[in-house]
Parts: structure tokens; C-alpha cells; sequence
DNA sequence: CCGAGGGCGTTACTTTATAACACAAATACC
DNA sequence: GGTATTTGTGTTATAAAGTAACGCCCTCGG
């Protein structure tokens, strides 16, 4: 799994991306941290920086309602311009998706509002499927 | 001003919700404790608490992305499900909208997957129309 | 060789949010 | 009225999340 089509990560970034890969969840910055501490790292800047990078490159997404991270669902999402997040606040699961006509119209206000976008955050909190039945 | 559709706000509800509809845009809760020093405030769970009803009652909304919480543009959004904001990242300024056609598309997604929706975040990053032509 | 830029490591710090405990006021119930 | 229960409150202390500032080591292009 993971053929890598990436930007040349540096150890660390790949260290970090190999750790959220690995959770198959989100992870915040300071569990990123202790999972990585035998591997040298001993300040959460170490963390931050790298996941800074992997951002930027479309290889892990930022859950802002969760302060926390996840690896990209897609090999890339560079692609996608935007991704969407159901979050299940019971079992913690997470699934990306990418709702292309929602996006269409935000994208549509925003142009009719001469509102120039540049990040789209969209998170639906919930149960899901699993949870909702295991009533 | 602010004709009061509320559920009998306490008095520390009323001073945040005073604070937050005063500032014209989102605050922190430290910014918010900040105001309300001269008004007895102490601690921040002062203004937590107080944040949490306000949230739960639609008269404010919390900006995942910022960190931070500001007045709902609709007095009182109970009505509409949902909300989305557009908010600048020169000037600060955020926008409320309801797109609520993108927001069907979204909960349709949810019911096909099982999923229970329970809440909605919207949150669209850039540059506003004013801050766009001052380039 | 040298200088610029990027990544790195470390210390210290700021900002954001909660836990835990105790008391007061309102509400509900008999 | 008296008593349980809930809801709000004030305070101290602490946890969790994120950043500033500094200096070092590379590597790449002169
Ligand atoms: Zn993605
Ligand atoms: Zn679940
Ligand atoms: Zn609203
Ligand atoms: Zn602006």
C-alpha cells in the first residue's frame, strides 16, 4: 500500500505520514509526538513542522473540529480541491468524501460575493451507520 | 437594538451574548473574559459555560477554524439547521450564509450512508470582495 | 569557498480548554 | 412547608494545543 507519487519527504514528514497512515484515524499533534518519541522526536515544533509540509502537499488533511489530523483517504488530494469529513463523536470514526456539486455551489456564492476562496472546511459531526444500529 | 426571541438568558449569558452582538465579529473566549473583567468576570469557565448555552440555544456560533465564536447574523438560527461562513483571512471579516442546497446535497450524502447528522460545519477561507480589489 | 534557503533540535512560552470542588438559586415533588 | 434535584456560579489548578526565538547543519548554486 501508499505508492508514493509525493513531493520527496524529509525523514521527518515521512515519519509523521508513516504514523498517520499507520493510526487509520485522526491523530492529534501530541499523539503524533508520543508515537514518534523512539524515533528521536522530542517537541511538538518537530511534529507541527512536518505536518505543516504534508498539509501543503495534500497528503493530510486538518480536522479543524477535532484539532487533530488524518492521512489523506485518496493517494492525493492535491486532485480534489476540497474534502468532506463525517466524524462519528461515538466511535471516533472518520470518512472522507469529496461532495463535488456541494462545493460547486459554495464555490458559486463566494464568486457571486467577489469573495476569492482558498480553503474549504467542511466537517458533519454525527453517528454513524455502525454505532447508529448498535443502538 | 436586539429584540430578544430568548429562552430567559442568565446574567452571565447576557453579558457574553452582549459582548459577542457589541464586537461585530467573532471573538475568543479570552478576548471575551477580557471585556467582562470590569463586570466581575474571573476565570474562563466563566465564559465557557456561558458559550456552551449560547451555542446550544443558535445565538452564537463557533468558528472551528478560528477558534473563536461570534453572534448569529439571524437572530436566532434555531430556524435554519445549518449555517456556513465566509471569513477573510486579511481583515478578519466573516460572513453567515445558509447555503442550504449544499447542505441538502450534504445530508442526502449522510442518509445514504447510514449516518445521523447531529451538526454542520461550513467553513470557507480567503480574501474578501474589499480586500481582494485593495490588493 | 561562500552565501542563501530549508530543514532540524531545543527551550521557553502563549493560547485555548477542562477538571474538580464548593456553594447558591431555582424547580419539582410530596 | 420541607426536601430532593437540577442548574447556575465562583475559584483554583491543570491539561491540551500551538508558537516564538535561537542557533546549528545541510545542500545547492554561484
Ligand atoms: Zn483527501
Ligand atoms: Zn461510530
Ligand atoms: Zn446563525
Ligand atoms: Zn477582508
Amino acid at each position: 500500500m501508499s505508492a508514493e507519487t509525493h513531493p520527496e519527504l524529509t525523514k521527518n514528514q515521512a515519519l509523521v505520514f508513516g504514523s498517520l497512515s499507520g493510526a487509520g484515524g485522526p491523530l492529534t499533534a501530541y499523539a503524533i509526538l508520543d508515537q514518534l518519541r523512539d524515533d528521536g522526536f522530542r517537541a511538538p515544533l518537530q511534529v507541527y513542522r512536518a505536518l505543516d509540509k504534508l498539509v501543503e502537499y495534500g497528503m493530510v488533511h486538518r480536522l479543524e473540529s477535532l484539532n487533530a489530523f488524518v492521512a489523506c483517504a485518496h493517494t492525493g488530494c492535491a486532485a480534489h480541491g476540497a474534502a468532506a469529513f463525517a466524524i462519528c463523536e461515538r466511535c471516533g470514526d472518520v470518512s472522507e468524501f469529496t461532495p463535488e456539486k456541494a462545493i460547486d455551489l459554495l464555490r458559486n456564492w463566494t464568486e457571486q460575493q467577489g469573495f476569492r476562496l482558498s480553503r474549504t472546511t467542511i466537517e458533519l459531526r454525527g453517528t454513524c451507520k455502525a454505532c447508529a444500529s448498535s443502538n
